[in-house]
DNA sequence: ATGATAGTGATAATCATTATCATTATTAAG
DNA sequence: CTTAATAATGATAATGATTATCACTATCAT
C-alpha cells in the first residue's frame, strides 16, 4: 500500500468497526478504545477513518449531524429512520442495483451506497 | 401547510433550485440570490433549506465538505466522482431499485437516494 | 544502526451550520 | 380596514465537527 507505514492505532480503529454492527460516528470510537489506548487522540481517530475510508477498508454514512462509519459492508444498504434517527442495515438484492444503470453508461463505479428513508420496522409499528 | 407564511424569500430559493442542474450548496444559492435579494441573509437560505426538505420539495445530497441541495428529483441517484469531485445525476431504473428490497421488510420507505461512487465519464478517459 | 518518512497526541484553527433576538411581513378574525 | 398572533427575516454570535499544525516517536527498507 502506497506509502503507509502500520500502526497500533488505525489496527485498533479497524478491528473495532469490523467488531460491531452499529455506525458509530468518528467521537464514538474514540471513547470505545480509550479504555485500550488511555493516551488516544480524537484527532488520531479521524486521520485514521479518512485513510481506511479512502483505502477501501470502511464505508462513510454520511449523517445528520456528524459522519458515520461501517467496517461491516458485504452490504452497505442503510435505513435512516425519520422517528427514531438510528441507521439500521438493510439486505438488499445488490445484483438489481447494479442492474439499474443505464447499459451505456461510460464512467466508473467503484461502489455504491442505497440510503434509504423512512421508519424502521420498531418505529412503524408506532 | 402545518404554520408556514409564505415569504418571497422562500419561493426565490425554490425557484432557483429548481432552475438549475446542478446541485448547489446553501452558499451557492445564497451569492445567487444576491442579485435579486441584496439584503438576503445566509442565515434565511440555511433556514428555508431546511423547511423545504421537510415540505418533501428539495433532496438534500451529504457531500464531503457541505451540504448539497437538488430540486429537480424526478430522480435523485447521483454519482460523486472521486477525482473532480462533482456530483452529476444519473439516469438509473428506479424500479430495479424498489424491488432490490426483500420483499418481507416491514419497515416504511417512504424516499431513497442512491450514490455510486467512482469516477464521471469525462474523468474516466483521463 | 540509521536515515527517511509516516504516525501520534495535543491543541489551535477552520468553517459549515445553528441559535438568538429585535424587527418586519403575513395572515386570519373582528 | 385595524389588529392581534405568529412566522420570517437579517445580523451576528455561538456551536461543534472536522482539519491543520507541530514537536516528537514509531516503522521500515537499506
Amino acid at each position: 500500500m502506497a506509502g503507509l507505514k502500520s500502526s497500533k492505532q488505525r489496527d485498533a480503529i479497524l478491528r473495532n468497526l469490523q467488531g460491531r454492527y452499529d455506525h458509530p460516528t468518528a467521537e464514538t470510537i474514540y471513547f470505545d478504545l480509550k479504555k485500550d489506548f488511555p493516551a488516544l487522540s480524537l484527532a488520531t481517530v479521524y486521520r485514521n477513518l479518512k485513510v481506511l475510508e479512502s483505502e477501501g477498508l470502511i464505508i462513510r454514512i454520511p449523517g445528520n449531524d456528524a459522519e458515520h462509519y461501517d467496517g461491516n459492508f458485504h452490504n452497505h444498504y442503510h435505513l435512516t429512520c425519520r422517528h427514531c434517527k438510528n441507521i439500521i442495515d438493510l439486505e438488499v438484492n445488490g445484483e438489481e442495483v447494479i442492474n439499474a444503470l443505464p447499459a451505456d453508461f461510460d464512467g466508473e463505479i467503484t461502489s455504491h451506497s442505497l440510503m434509504f428513508f423512512g421508519l424502521c420496522p420498531e418505529c412503524a409499528k408506532h
